[in-house]
RNA sequence: GCGAUCAUAGCUCAGCUGGGAUGAGCGUCCGCUUGACGUGCGGGAGGUCACAGGUUCGAUCCCUGUUGGUCGCACCA
């Protein structure tokens, strides 16, 4: 059917209208359907409060690239979407907001805060989801999820209450990381080391004299680059092993400033090599130091407040900045005469990663997740290959991790979240988890209860997604069909917040892995490589993109050359490549429609012309191998090289050498048939070129789909092109491996003869006999070629035509050049010698390869037997050459 | 410190667990209003695949080491 088309392909409006009716037709919906295999893969939910960014760009593509992939191949294909509450996140932003109004959390109170959280979900919720549809993301939205839903809310609930009962989830006063700022407890994974420039202060502290007076000749040396924490110091440890100080194990020290006698212990912690030997031990705010308190009895004190100022235990430092108060203390120290000297020091210091502010170990009552027997099925998992991660290097990482776990400290100072399931008994008390709030008390029957206060960990809800989001606690259909998830598509950044912990979830709470496959991408970065972020004001905004080069041509970007895990630099100049893509297959479909017939019904692609030409038969099997090649790259999720073969061949082979071949057929003969199978064969491959090319491109490829086809039939539903039979000529192929060499000739001439001061011309292979003319098989083949008018001789009769001549089909002429013009003979045969030398080489090779008894019982039999196939093929070719050489000798 | 990973054309990167550098995009140079497309067509220049050893008939690919970069983890107070 004829349709015209505008000269250059203009995104703008296609898209919007494309996606609108896939989402009327509910493409993108799965519901259960046990005639089909299922497949699945769940968002990472996006936070409620963010803006698309490249990071999800990415993301969201790789992922709609595998889901309309399997769509298309025929498998039941569910992307369930949903979004990420975010706890801290949105609680700082609306924090913010609220700020700007002069109000604060406090002011509000809970249920106050929180409406205006709910607010803010509603008025900023949707706008990520509406920038992941910009993109073409064939989510099912009518299972949109959201991690503080009803459903979520319950599976969080059971969750915690089934893990209490277990005695996994328990509450306990261990040291945590706090944020001062955020005022909140992290978790460990939320920490992020950074190099600070500080200070080692190197100080001493003297002993204590059996008479209980402070001597002013023993001391005691060691440093410290928190001497504010001093305050809190109840020893000071040495290694058992040293000599040095064995004598002085069991003695006491006074603690200065606090005036307070503390022991000196030997614990192996304290690595004798590392300055003095002797480390002050604060078992309130160091990790360390409260294990060696724990094996040793010591009293636990905490100085610091939630802000970070100092607290009562800190005597008169009490109030003040843990700033001010470590230069304040440092001055002290100095005046007694107990400062032994500074040091200019830079070593790692935990920060918050939401805030960037310095967290402070602190020692606090949270609710903790026990790790140890809930990470062994995650950890066996990944290395039985049950879960299998892309790249594989990223299992060192995993393991890293999961070997070196601590529990989990889930349990948030913050309001905007889950808030835990226990209750206090104001009488007695009592602790009660439960999946509703309890009337009474069980122990004392009293009815004075209060919840605790606490909000979970974003992530223990994330933790849940796979199984939450398909009905879980309930036992759905939906769950038993479409969990396990296939594949997960995420960044490495968030293996340990996310990944870690839904696999451990999944097998405790579903007792089967949550996905089969994981697969990592990279960070998208600017072009100078630096990680795009708000601060740098380098970011490069998405909805630009697509707005100036469309949503095709930005997946394009994203995915091509583009290996797993591996982090990628993001140009315009690559985007306007893919847009320009974009228009050239667009073109190729308008050369292809204006040549079709006013009237002409579609083609029916399985109805293949008995026609067909050598031309025609090498690019549907050129086609064929591509289907192939590419199918198989997708399903290994390779899918920045099966995009590049698709690429490559729609450009280079189907428009750059079919299209030109096939022209005077089109333009100069009239031989319907002819025509005919040019036609069809022109229709077939940009078909199935198509549909290999819209998992990538869905728009542009669903624009043209429908231009050129009758049906209204979406080509997303469309079946996945499979390797044919019939576009497999056997019979052929020595025609079609001629097809091939025509293009190397041509190319040949091309370059070697340099026959073009500017002409464009189709090259007529013409021969009255059968036999093969230099590169060029008898008849019928055009090919475009520059060539000198200068150097053709001019022969207006047709049938005057030499015996082993090209004729050049110019728009108004037509030129016939021997063969001795065309092709330079002295290079070709010296190509050829050297093609010759290449052989027998590759030959030896082979055969050494094939006689090695080594190679012969140690590889695998497919392998020796690609090798004979090899060998079989260097045979062949080495024939060819020698022929071709004979014959060019001749010449 | 431990571990990962990278080093290929001027730039950014692909390269299927050893067998012709087969490369791509951008840039650059030369030539093209040809009836799909100048968002195009044709052509050229440009690489001792970081360096040094080793294994092998053969190494960009495997091993060891060196140098340089990136990342993760652990940090010694």
């Amino acid at each position: 059917m004829k349709k015209e088309m505008a000269k250059t392909y203009d995104p703008r409006g296609i898209e919007d209208r494309i996606y609108k009716n896939w989402e009327e037709k509910k493409y993108f919906h799965a519901e259960v359907d046990h005639s089909k295999q299922p497949f699945t893969i769940v968002i990472p939910p996006p936070n409620i409060t963010g803006q698309l960014h490249m990071g999800h760009a990415l993301d969201e593509t790789m992922q709609d690239i595998l889901i309309r992939f399997k769509r298309m191949q025929g498998y039941n294909a569910l992307w369930q979407p949903g979004t990420d509450h975010a706890s801290i996140a949105t609680e700082v932003k609306v924090i913010e907001s609220l700020k700007e109004q002069g109000i604060t959390k406090a002011d509000l109170g809970r249920e106050g805060f929180l409406e205006k959280c709910w607010d803010w979900r509603k008025e900023y919720g949707g706008r990520i989801v509406n920038q992941l549809k910009k993109l073409g993301s064939s989510c099912d939205w009518d299972r949109e999820r959201f991690t503080m839903d009803e459903g979520c809310n319950r599976a969080v609930t059971e969750v915690f209450v089934k893990m209490h009962e277990k005695g996994w989830i328990y509450k306990g006063n261990r040291i945590i990381n706090w944020c001062p700022v955020c005022k909140t407890s992290i978790s460990d994974a939320e920490v992020e080391y950074e190099e600070q420039h500080g200070h080692f202060w190197h100080m001493k502290y003297p002993f204590i004299n059996e008479d209980g007076t402070v001597s002013d000749t023993e001391f005691l040396e060691f440093a410290t680059t928190r001497p504010e924490t001093m305050l809190g110091d109840t020893a000071v440890a040495v290694n058992p092993e040293d000599e040095r100080y064995a004598k002085y194990v069991g003695r006491k020290v006074m603690l200065p400033i606090m005036n307070r006698p503390i022991p000196v212990v030997a614990d192996e912690y304290v690595d004798m090599e590392f300055g003095t030997g002797v480390v002050k031990i604060t078992p309130g705010h160091d990790p360390n130091d409260f294990e060696v308190g724990k094996r040793h009895g010591l009293p636990v004190i905490n100085v610091l407040n939630d802000d970070a100022t100092i607290n009562e235990n800190g005597g008169k430092y009490c109030g003040m900045d843990r700033y001010e108060a470590r230069a304040a203390i440092v001055e002290e120290i100095k005046e007694m005469g107990l400062l032994v000297g500074i040091e200019d020091y830079s070593h790692n210091v935990g920060t918050h990663d939401r805030c960037g502010t310095t967290v402070e170990p602190m020692v606090k009552e949270q609710w903790f997740v026990k790790m140890d027997e809930l990470i062994k099925p995650a950890i066996k998992a990944v290395e039985t290959g049950d879960i299998r991660l892309v790249p594989k290097s990223m299992e060192k990482v995993y393991y890293n991790w999961t070997n070196n776990i601590k529990d989990w400290c889930i349990s948030r100072q913050l309001w905007w979240g889950h808030r835990i399931p226990a209750w206090y008994c104001d009488d007695c008390g009592e602790t009660i988890v439960d999946r509703t709030a309890p009337a009474v008390c069980p122990k004392c029957g009293g009815t004075h209860l209060t919840q605790d206060p606490d909000t979970l960990d974003t992530w223990f809800s994330s933790a849940l997604w796979p199984f939450e989001t398909l009905g879980w606690p309930e036992m759905t259909e939906d769950l038993k069909y479409f969990y396990p998830t296939d594949v997960l598509v995420t960044g490495y950044d968030i293996i340990f917040f996310w990944v870690i912990r839904m696999i451990f979830s999944g097998f405790e709470q579903m007792g089967e892995k949550p996905f089969k496959t994981i697969l990592f991408h990279g960070l998208v970065r600017d072009a100078q490589g630096r990680k795009m972020s708000k601060s740098l004001g380098n970011g490069i905004d998405p909805l630009e993109i697509i707005r100036d080069y469309g949503a095709d041509a930005l997946r394009m970007t994203l995915v091509t050359g583009n290996a797993p895990g591996n982090d990628m630099r993001f140009y315009t100049e690559r985007v306007e490549a893919n847009r320009n893509f974009a228009n050239k297959i667009w073109n190729a479909t308008r050369f292809i429609m204006m040549n079709v017939a006013e009237d002409a019904a579609d083609i029916d692609s399985n109805a293949v012309p008995a026609n067909l030409h050598p031309e025609d038969k090498w690019i549907l099997s050129r086609f064929n191998d591509v289907v192939k090649e590419v199918t198989d790259n997708m399903e290994k999720f390779e899918m920045g090289i099966a995009v590049q073969k698709v690429y490559d061949f729609m450009w280079g082979e189907f428009c750059d050498w079919y299209i030109e071949m096939v022209k005077p057929r089109l333009y100069l003969t009239d031989d319907a048939d002819s025509k005919n199978a040019a036609l069809w064969t022109l229709q077939t491959v940009l078909i199935g070129g198509l549909k290999l090319l819209h998992p990538f491109m869905p728009f542009i490829t669903e624009e043209i789909f429908t231009t050129i086809q009758q049906t209204e039939e979406s080509i997303m539903i469309s079946s996945w092109p499979v390797w044919r039979d019939d576009f497999n000529y056997p019979e052929d192929e020595k025609a079609i491996e001629m097809i091939k060499e025509a293009v190397r000739g041509i190319r040949n001439i091309r370059t070697e003869r340099g026959i073009a001061p500017g002409k464009k011309a189709m090259v007529y292979v013409v021969s009255s006999s059968d036999e093969t003319l230099g590169y060029f098989e008898k008849d019928k083949l055009f090919f475009e070629v520059l060539a000198s008018a200068s150097d053709a001789v001019m022969q207006k009769d047709q049938s005057g035509i030499p015996e082993g001549a090209f004729s050049v089909v110019l728009p108004f002429a037509t030129l016939f050049l021997p063969m001795q013009d065309l092709i330079d003979i002295p290079a070709e045969i010296a190509r050829l010698e050297k093609e010759e030398k290449r052989l027998e080489g590759e030959l030896k090779r082979s055969e050494g390869m094939l006689s090695n008894e080594r190679f012969l019982s140690k590889a695998p039999a497919d392998k020796i037997a690609a090798e004979k196939e090899k060998q079989a093929k260097y045979k062949d070719q080495m024939d060819g050459v020698r022929a071709q050489l004979e014959q060019l000798r001749n010449m």
